[in-house]
DNA sequence: CGAATTTCTTGAAGTAGTTCAAGTTTTTAC
DNA sequence: GTAAAAACTTGAACTACTTCAAGAAATTCG
């Protein structure tokens, strides 16, 4: 049930059985509805999530109403809000399931205790922190650099079942241009 | 000498005496003249910074040949390529002394090594990661939802000496717009 | 199933920015 | 201190995108 975080942890480090049963026991799964939101703007993020099954974004709702999604995660990923979970300030953001989605969700206290608890989880979360900063470090570039038509097809060639996978509005904004230019881009009328 | 990474640390975690001897022992100084490179584009990223004194940019050069600047590291900040120092892969970026700076650089194996010497290091390494990760995040909604003078009035009120510190087109990219568009913002001209 | 809702498409008009080219000012380096 | 290089400014022409409005298609759900 919970394998698949198991299956990541030993990606990065080796666990004592002795952690696997202290960890399995802490562990509780939680099923989010599609739609459904586990951070709204103005709250403390106190909680971070590993997606079991399903896909979370991260969006904002910017001046002019429109949702626009800043962060999309799915099976295997970490969300939260970072800096609202560690400064302990209201969060910018929301955090909303894209489709029906089955969580490991882990309070700051907790996670705080097992950390201690079992001190190679602070290796196996700086490892996925780093790692999870370079790939922002490549989406900053790749903003920076690609026209919007580049983007969508940079996208969609590198993660094609996914674009398939979450409405194309979500993606467009994802990729920081409108839905209509999306629609126009994808009928090749640009 | 190192008392700037030792006070950034010990806002995070304790080091026992003994920890802070190997530590000490194990860094050195290193010192960057303005302009020069510690990365370049299709170079493995081997190496992490810690800047005591100066600034490091991270650039790149874009399909017209224009230098971009993705990010800025001023003191007390870490600066390497994650996904180029993890994946072990050739960056995608340069590295670069905006001004004479000094930095603590330590290698992959280096710090492998002290990682294992001083687990507390995990931690700390965790944290700023994850701080660093959160401010990230914040960076990408600006950019979605500012317009480039916003950005540019934001940017401007948060670090006015940082602004006074470094070429305005530098400033002008990191902030994703031209330098002649803030020269224009500047002079109240749009 | 059928109604309601959500998502996608299309074209026309508008605009926030870029690009280019040339001149001016400031900084660097011998 | 002065020549060269680097950084900044300005205006005019352009363009990659947005916005709006309306309709069509797909999906959801009682």
């Amino acid at each position: 049930m919970y394998k698949p975080l198991f299956d990541h942890i030993e990606k990065f480090i080796v666990l004592e059985p002795s952690e696997i049963d202290k960890l399995e026991s802490t562990l509780t799964l939680s099923k989010i509805k599609k739609k459904e939101h586990v951070l709204e703007e103005g709250q403390i993020c106190s909680t971070i999530y590993f997606i079991i099954k399903g896909c979370i974004r991260q969006y904002i709702i910017n001046s002019k109403g429109a949702e626009q999604t800043l962060q999309f995660g799915i099976e295997n990923w970490w969300i939260t809000d970072y800096l609202s979970y560690h400064n302990h300030i209201p969060s910018s953001f929301y955090l909303q399931a894209v489709e029906n989605t089955e969580v490991i969700a882990i309070e700051k206290t907790v996670l705080e205790a097992l950390l201690i608890e079992i001190p190679s989880l602070e290796r196996y979360f700086r490892i996925v922190s780093q790692k999870t900063f370079g790939a922002m470090q490549m989406r900053i570039k790749f903003l920076f650099t690609m026209s919007a038509e580049e983007r969508y097809h940079h996208f969609n060639d590198h993660f094609p079942e996914f674009v398939q996978r979450v409405p194309q509005y979500m993606i467009a904004s994802y990729l920081d241009f409108s839905a209509e230019f999306m629609s126009k881009i994808r009928a090749g009328k640009v």
